[in-house]
DNA sequence: CCCGGAACCTGAAGGC
DNA sequence: TGCCTTCAGGTTCCGG
């Protein structure tokens, strides 16, 4: 499930390779992945324009173009984007972007929810995200400041993108285990130093995530097929029955607004 | 504003 | 073995 970590490895992975190049069609095997233009049109528009950078908002991969128009992907649950030409044949490619180098880019998605857009201003389609939590401007006061504004469970709020951008099921329940945060918290209820403590969490572990190429949960992989390895550091997200890594406690799951919640009932008290 | 639930999807996993 | 149900989860939309 692409999140941030994973969101932002395709954005580096790609770069090298594709910036300055050309789009030279596409071919739509579910159109219905495509929100704006229409399928035809957004097939007729794209040939042509080429690549001036790759840049990442939240989960979100962001191809600008040098007509100054943004191709935006969202992976959502299972969707990945990869350059080897064995995918062409893959069932569950369902869409491919030809390049003009002969390559081409292959959005797998078995699950069919992911989405594309073609648009004048990105900020149609990323314009309402929270800040980025690694934006260096980005600090623990004003996570502070947001955190007085919901009620609701700790978990909840760190999924939603208005809040912050770029984190979901996997990094919530990581950064939560990190600052030793019980993922029912109410978020107003938190202290100035546990705050603090989710501030350092959050960017500890999405900065770990990155180094690490992200996690290969389900059908992620980085655009050359490798996969990546953040699960492998993983102590609380999908450990359900495993023991907690510090202190042996098995592991918890537990539905937070039909979401699994993850987490450790010893190292991550809720009081 | 807040919250819960449905819808979109399909492979995997569990029950009988 | 096989059919059937449920679940997973990001986002949007809808109703209370």
């Amino acid at each position: 499930m692409p999140e941030l970590p994973e969101v932002e490895t395709m954005k580096r992975d790609l770069s090298s390779m594709m910036v300055g190049r050309c789009f030279t069609g596409v071919t739509l095997h579910w159109p219905r992945a495509v929100q704006t233009p229409s399928p035809e049109e957004f097939c007729n528009r794209l040939q042509g324009l080429c690549i001036k950078e790759i840049d990442r908002r939240g989960k979100y991969l962001i191809f600008r173009l040098a007509n100054g128009e943004a191709l935006v992907l969202h992976f959502r649950m299972s969707g990945s984007l990869l350059l080897d030409s064995r995918n062409a044949s893959d069932p569950y490619t369902r869409n491919t972007f030809h390049v003009d180098n002969g390559a081409g880019l292959y959005f797998r998605d078995p699950r069919k929810l992911g989405l594309i857009w073609l648009v004048p201003d990105e900020n149609t389609v990323v314009g309402k995200l929270g800040p980025e939590p690694l934006d260096p401007a980005f600090t623990a006061a004003d996570l502070g400041e947001w955190s007085k504004r919901y009620s609701a469970p700790i978990k909840a709020v760190l999924c939603d993108q208005r809040f912050l951008a770029g984190i979901g099921n996997m990094y919530a329940d990581e950064a939560l285990f990190a600052a030793s945060l019980h993922p029912l918290r109410a978020t107003n209820s938190l202290s100035a130093d546990e705050v603090d403590r989710l501030y350092r969490a959050i960017r500890r572990v999405l900065e770990e995530a990155i180094g690490n190429y992200g996690a290969s949960i389900n059908d992620y992989s980085r655009p050359n097929g490798e996969p990546g390895t953040a699960q492998s550091m993983f102590k609380a997200a999908h450990r359900v029955g495993k023991p907690c890594p510090v202190c042996g406690t098995i592991i918890e799951r537990i539905p937070i607004r039909q979401r699994g919640a993850y987490f450790c009932p010893n190292c991550q008290r809720n009081s």
